[in-house]
DNA sequence: CCAAAAGTGTTTTCAGTACACCCATGC
DNA sequence: GCATGGGTGTACTGAAAACACTTTTGG
C-alpha cells in the first residue's frame, strides 16, 4: 500500500563527458527547479511497460534500461510516503534529436555542471552513474553509443572519464589496433584546431568487455 | 497504491559452493514448497529498517545488503498485485548458526540443487546470483566469507565455481603468495583423504579486487 | 604399499607501460 | 610560420599460461 514514482536517469556521452538528462519543473512546488523525468507505478502497469511507455513519449524506443535501486525514505518527497524507483538508460546524441515539444522543458547536462534537482534526484543520478559506467567498461553497450564517425581522441577521453584516469595516447591506439574493433571510414573531422583526426566506426560484433 | 514484498536472497560460501537459504513453507497456498525468506513494506519503515529487522529474526546483524531489482509482473503472485523486492545478502557458514527456532524451517540449498520454489522466486535467485558473483570478484566482501582457517584447494574452488572455468593449481597459489594476503596458521587439515592441505586466514586489509 | 589429494619451479609468451618526435591543418 | 592537436615506433618489464613430478597422509 505505497505509492511509487519511477524516475528515469538517462545519459549519453558527448565529446568525451557523461551527461544526463533533466526536465525543468514547471510547476509548484519547487518550480523552477530540474528533475528527472519522472512517472507514477499505475497499478495495471508493469514497471517495464511503463518505462517503455515514457521513453517513447521522449521519443526514443527499444532503448536497453537498468534497475538502479528503490529509494524508500520516509521523508523523500514532501506528504504521502513515496518509494522512489530509480531506472537507468542510455543514448547516443548524435543519432537522436528529442521531439521538438519536449525539447524546450529537457537539457542534457555534464555530471559536474548539475543544477540543484529535487528530492533525492541527486543521489539517484550519482547512483546511477556507477551503474553506468560499470555498465560500458564490461559490456558492450558503449557501442550503441559510438554510432558512425568518431575519432580515438574522442573515444580515449571517453575512457578516460569512466575509469576516472588518463591513458597514454599511443598505447591506447596501439590497444584498439590490436583488438581489431576499429574500422577506418576514410574521412577526417576537418575545420577544427591542429590536425584533422581520422574518423572510424566500430566493426560489427566488436567485443570491448576486456578492453579495461 | 501497491502492496510490495521484499524477499531475501541470502548466500553463504561452503566447500566452494554458493549456497542460498530457503524457508520451508507451512501454510497454504503452496504448503510444502520452499520460498525465499519474505516480509511486507510496512508504510511507516524504509526498506532498509525492514530487512535489518528480518536478518534479526534469523539471527544475523550488520550484514551488508544488495538491492537486486523488483519484480512487477502482474501475475507474479496470485490475488492481488504485489511488486517483489529481491535483496541479496551473504554470510559466512562456519562463524554462524542459525538459530534454533529457526533452523527447523530454513535449509541451506546449493544453486544446482534448488527445490521448486514458489512465485517468482527463482528468478530473483538467478538475477541475485549475477550481482552475487559479481560483488565476491570486484569487492573484498570475499573476506568476510572466509574467516580463519581455510585451505587454498577450497579457495581455488570457490573461485573456480564463481569465474565459471578451472584454474590451474600451482598458477593460483602463485597468484595468492604473490598478491602477499595469506597467512599461515600453522595448521593442517588433518583428517580427509590424501595429504593434509594446510590451513590460511586472509592478512587485514588484503585486497582482491583486482585478482580474477 | 596403494590411493588420494596437496605441494612445488621453470620456461615461454604476450600484454602493459614508458617514452619523444613528426605531421596535417587553420589562421 | 606558428600554434594546435593528431599520429606513430621501440624497448623494457612483469604477469599469465603451460606444464609433470614429488610429498604427505589414511587405510
Amino acid at each position: 500500500m505505497n505509492e511509487m514514482d519511477i524516475s528515469l536517469i538517462l545519459f549519453t556521452l558527448d565529446q568525451g563527458k557523461i551527461k544526463v538528462l533533466l526536465l525543468h519543473r514547471e510547476e509548484e512546488p519547487f518550480r523552477g527547479y530540474w528533475m528527472l523525468p519522472t512517472v507514477s507505478l499505475k497499478e495495471n502497469k508493469t514497471i517495464e511497460e511503463l518505462v517503455e511507455e515514457h521513453l517513447h513519449t521522449l521519443g526514443m524506443k527499444g532503448l536497453c534500461t537498468k534497475q538502479v535501486g528503490v529509494f524508500s525514505d520516509l521523508k523523500r518527497v514532501p506528504k504521502t510516503r513515496t518509494l522512489g524507483l530509480a531506472i537507468m538508460s542510455w543514448i547516443d546524441t548524435k543519432s537522436f534529436e528529442l521531439k521538438e515539444t519536449i525539447r524546450e522543458e529537457h537539457n542534457w547536462f555534464e555530471l559536474d555542471l548539475l543544477p540543484k534537482v529535487i528530492y533525492d534526484h541527486q543521489e539517484m543520478i550519482e547512483k546511477a552513474q556507477e551503474s553506468f559506467i560499470s555498465v560500458l567498461l564490461h559490456t558492450n553497450e558503449l557501442l550503441t553509443l559510438f554510432p558512425s564517425d568518431f575519432t580515438l581522441p574522442e573515444l580515449q577521453d571517453t575512457y578516460e572519464e569512466l575509469l576516472g584516469y588518463s591513458l597514454d595516447r599511443r598505447n591506447f591506439r596501439k590497444k584498439l589496433i590490436q583488438y581489431d574493433v576499429l574500422e577506418d571510414t576514410g574521412y577526417k573531422n576537418e575545420g577544427m584546431n591542429g590536425r584533422p583526426a581520422k574518423l572510424y566506426r566500430f566493426k560489427e560484433d566488436s567485443d570491448l568487455t576486456n578492453l579495461f
